[in-house]
DNA sequence: GTCTATAGGTGGATAGAC
DNA sequence: GTCTATCCACCTATAGAC
């Protein structure tokens, strides 16, 4: 029994490690044999776990969006629709700032670094796509924003944060400085655009 | 001559398959001898017209830079402030459509994959990012905008449109259909956040 | 300017002992 | 289940002939 408790431990290891190389170094740095070496184990122990170096980041990716997934549900806390809203803004932002590579994995094109991931991504995204969705139809319900097609509005708004953030990852908008000063940027432009669709 | 203009034909072939293959397969399928081996030439042949790897794909976004900026600046043709910016947002789009590799490349992702790539990049899209400020400015004195910080509003502008793009080409945004289709949205949400920052 | 040949290296995956 | 040892494919970059 603790043989079998060890190789579990040993597997979940490996996939922290995997994340971690990933999110370190990107797929530039990326091998088996690093993720082996930081685990401590040997590079032919990982194919005891992992079929491939694809099964494993496969793996690593499904990681990805269950997170990605963890910071919007946080949104439902709040107790209004305007405040719904707000606060899926803002978990998107803190997703992306404490996530980088994440983000960038699953909406920047990352994804096709990994050639037979791209499916689950669809799927994934298309989901989120519905939940911001549904958070835009409540506030037309409740005259936060105005009357119009929910997945029009839902999808500008989308394009905005994920426009913010993305060029902010790839180093378009280094002139904000801190993370701090970006997000500051960010919750302006973003109240702004929802004042916008508002009226 | 004529070994002079081949010379320079083969550079361009070169940038093209780097971009190309790139895209294709990602970082993860990308190396020079296949760069080479689909222009038709042998790996060594790579060196006579660029210094290392990472100098052939600095080129490749330079040459993307190039063409992006021969869009835009057909903005400036236009004849009221408000008409430039417009144009600006169309010509955005338009080098999107018409050029949605080199879109792909200079704005979404190669740079974090080509680690030394960011100064070159950096430069360039901070002259862009100056050329549209100077719209926004212009917009304000003309009162076509409110009153704001020149350089705030511009990055919104700039998020706004990138988010639409980007999300189209990554395939987010499937559901619009043709790219005529894409382009009534985008024309009609850009003119959205306009009214928006004019009040 | 392009070639062939090669140096020098990394990494995925397997074989077989323990 | 993990190890060591190994195979093999592929890569960047260089040297030198043509």
């Amino acid at each position: 029994m603790g043989a079998r408790r060890e190789g579990t431990e040993t597997k979940a290891r490996l996939r922290t490690e995997a994340r971690d190389l990933y999110l370190d170094g990107g797929f530039a740095g990326f091998s088996l044999r690093e993720v082996a070496r930081r685990a401590g184990v040997s590079a032919a122990a990982v194919y005891r776990h992992f079929d491939s170096k694809e099964a494993l980041m496969r793996d690593v990716c499904a990681a990805g969006f269950h997170i990605f997934s963890s910071y919007l549900l946080r949104a439902l806390a709040a107790r209004t629709p305007r405040e719904r809203m707000a606060a899926c803004a803002e978990q998107y932002l803190r997703f992306a700032v404490e996530n980088p590579r994440d983000y960038r994995f699953i909406f920047m094109g990352a994804a096709e670094d990994f050639a037979t991931l791209a499916p689950a991504d669809t799927t994934e995204s298309a989901s989120t796509f519905h939940f911001l969705v549904d958070r835009v139809r409540e506030c037309m319900q409740s005259r936060v924003l105005a009357k119009a097609d929910p997945y029009t509005v839902a999808a500008t708004i989308w394009a905005h944060v994920h426009g913010l953030v993305s060029l902010r990852l790839s180093g378009h908008f280094a002139g904000y400085g801190s993370d701090e000063e970006f997000a500051r940027f960010y919750r302006a432009a973003t109240a702004q655009l929802l004042s916008g669709l508002a009226e």
